[in-house]
DNA sequence: GCATATAATAAGCCTTCCTTACTATATGCC
DNA sequence: GGCATATAGTAAGGAAGGCTTATTATATGC
């Protein structure tokens, strides 16, 4: 039996992605999913912590913790809802800002590397096919 | 500035499919890394436990721990090299074929689930940048 | 105005992976 | 042969990411 493993392949890449960008993103002091949180988080900026969780794919407890060192890093803020006490609305700090910079200089060359037996259009490609499936799974 | 992103969207994916491959091979009692082991020693059989950790991109003590699990679920047999006395040699166990088909079943399962909307050329076309990749940073 | 639902969090656990250090064995060089 | 160095596997212990379960505060529906 033939087996495509597509899923095994993206696993693979994506752990050795995973690797490099923890190893060069040390002295930054921001691990990899770190990094995720804060992408996501600037793509919905002002949203609940329930939200992020849902975006992430991750529970409420989970993203808790992630939270609280952004914050300590002065990376993310919490800011309290007026109409919902409970809430608590998230946002980047302007110090997150040039860091996400340098986060995304990493993850550019670390895929510079990866991709580049690639061309131009190959790569077009390859996002074009993993979007829609990220779009089909979300 | 517009970022490719392939990197991230790699890692979204696996980490989708890795939960749902959790959650469907619970009940067989196997995780994904461990799955994993099963998949690149089956390419591998015979292979040093050394040679094993280098192809998972792991140490070796990491693969340690893996094994003795593997080896408790009697998926895994450890065998003595003859020439070479501090070395173990990989083996699957009878045992081991049966259940990987199943683990493959779920594999297959949830890849299926995830391509759908991808003709069975764009799969092919995806199969074929992913491995590119993969053997480029091997 | 009470029952139920929801947002955030605490406690404590599991898994994966690591660094460091150790033991046993092999190998290269004199 | 005999010592220095390298290598295979492993123990101890720790960090990071994730979970389940339960708690607290607040909202909401009836």
């Amino acid at each position: 039996m033939i087996h495509s493993k597509f899923g095994f392949l993206s696993y693979e890449i994506s752990h050795v992605i995973r690797q490099r960008f923890n190893k060069q993103a040390e002295s930054i002091g921001v691990t990899h999913s770190q990094w995720r949180v804060l992408v996501h988080l600037s793509e919905n900026e002002n949203c609940r912590q329930v939200d992020l969780a849902d975006i992430l794919n991750v529970k409420p407890i989970t993203l808790v913790r992630q939270i609280d060192l952004l914050e300590q890093l002065s990376l993310v803020k919490r800011l309290n809802d007026k109409e919902d006490r409970r809430v608590f609305r998230l946002k980047l700090t302007t110090k997150a800002k040039p860091i996400m910079q340098e986060l995304w200089q990493i993850a550019d060359s670390i895929e510079n590397e990866m991709c580049n037996m690639l061309s131009d259009e190959e790569k077009g490609v390859l996002s074009k096919l993993l979007i829609t499936i990220k779009t089909q799974i979300s």
